[in-house]
DNA sequence: CTTTTGCACATTGTATACAATATACAAATT
DNA sequence: AATTTGTATATTGTATACAATGTGCAAAAG
């Protein structure tokens, strides 16, 4: 059987990389007739779909007025991270300490990420890591909630080793988290998660303030 | 100037309230033109509203045979609370303590909440408390989640009451969160308050069980 | 009698058409 | 000259039309 995927999920995901290839820019009013005329669509699944990425908070709309892509704002970075931190430290605590099979992939995607020069596939990896790592929690929503805010932070990284060629790699914060791990220690592990959560705010904080200037 | 309300909210709010009515049942097939005639709008921004409600959770899909309200479970309650209880914790926490005046209007609604007969107006309540009570918090994405699941808990709480006409009222837990917050002791309201989140848990899954027999 | 196949119909998915509103620019007014 | 007003055009919002797929039932095959 053919899943047959659906149009609005294409689009979502034809949009989603015009984004973080930067063809589309902040602020920049996304017009409907020239992006279904792009996309070769009508407007109606692509209305489907930038309302979607709406909600997942990459777009902003008015009424009457059309989308547009939202500006950068430290507040964003303030609030994501942050919240990220919250829901996937809880995301582990319900998980437990992963299987011995789990801990084997962690650490070899960690060591890819390692040997890794480019920073798409750094983010790319890291956000396998952290999935990975909770894998085993059974709470959809949580889970859902949790890719979301990895989609909007990914924004933010995606656009900073576009100016920097480089994004920050937190290879020994998840050997630590792995090391506590196969001791048994969730409690520890879950902390280091919170905390590797927010490594990066700093960073895209003061590359978003000299960007401004 | 005129705010001009979106024929999709609106929707959005129609369905909601037949959906909390009963008017419309899970598992049953929401034929999309039955639902534009009887809305008296066409199938274009039904559909739009449709897809918003099967993104908070509310509603679920198949590609190609349509939208149904999601079925009652068990699972959905041990993944909604908790939840819930963690995010609002968060945000009372980043909310501190709150201001005299916002302290009075808590103790006004609690004794409302304690006046009321009114299943319906109990969760109503009960909800307007929950949300003053962290209204300080400047997470907005926070905020619009803790609201998505205040959505998806509330269906069972109406559908619970709608067959067995009460509804739990937490007025004494409420007073409590208030006395440790007039107290200053923040970090104990953050426990009583996800604690309060948690209390209706075995309630809704007894008559989930009883039901399904 | 049971199973399969084909067809009519119901329903969703997508495209187009039409309506309402916003925008930009020119002409008129002060 | 600055501001306002009117009108043409661009753009979004909503409705309808058409295409593709799913569903149910009857007739045929075994």
């Amino acid at each position: 059987m053919i899943a047959h995927e659906t149009l609005k999920s294409q689009i979502i995901k034809a949009l989603w990389q015009l984004i973080i290839e930067g063809k589309i820019l902040p602020n920049q009013p996304m017009r409907e007739v020239h992006l279904a005329e792009l996309l070769n669509i009508s407007r109606t699944p692509l209305r489907e779909a930038l309302q979607q990425l709406e909600w997942e908070g990459i777009i902003v709309s008015e009424s009457r007025k059309g989308y547009r892509l939202a500006q950068f704002s430290e507040n964003d970075i303030t609030e994501i991270y942050p919240l990220r931190a919250r829901l996937e430290s809880f995301a582990l605590e319900l998980s437990g300490i992963p299987t011995q099979k789990v801990l084997d992939e962690l650490i070899e995607i960690n060591q890819k990420i390692l040997n890794t020069t480019s920073s798409k596939q750094i983010v790319e990896l890291d956000e396998r890591w952290h999935l990975l790592l909770i894998s085993n929690c059974s709470n959809e929503r949580l889970l859902k909630m949790i890719k979301i805010l990895h989609r909007q932070s990914q924004r933010y990284e995606y656009a900073y080793m576009e100016m920097n060629n480089t994004v920050e790699k937190s290879v020994t914060q998840h050997e630590n988290i792995i090391l506590h791990l196969q001791n048994g220690q969730l409690h520890q592990a879950v902390e280091l998660f919170a905390k590797n959560n927010l490594v990066g705010i700093d960073t895209l904080i003061n590359w978003l303030n000299s960007k401004s200037k």
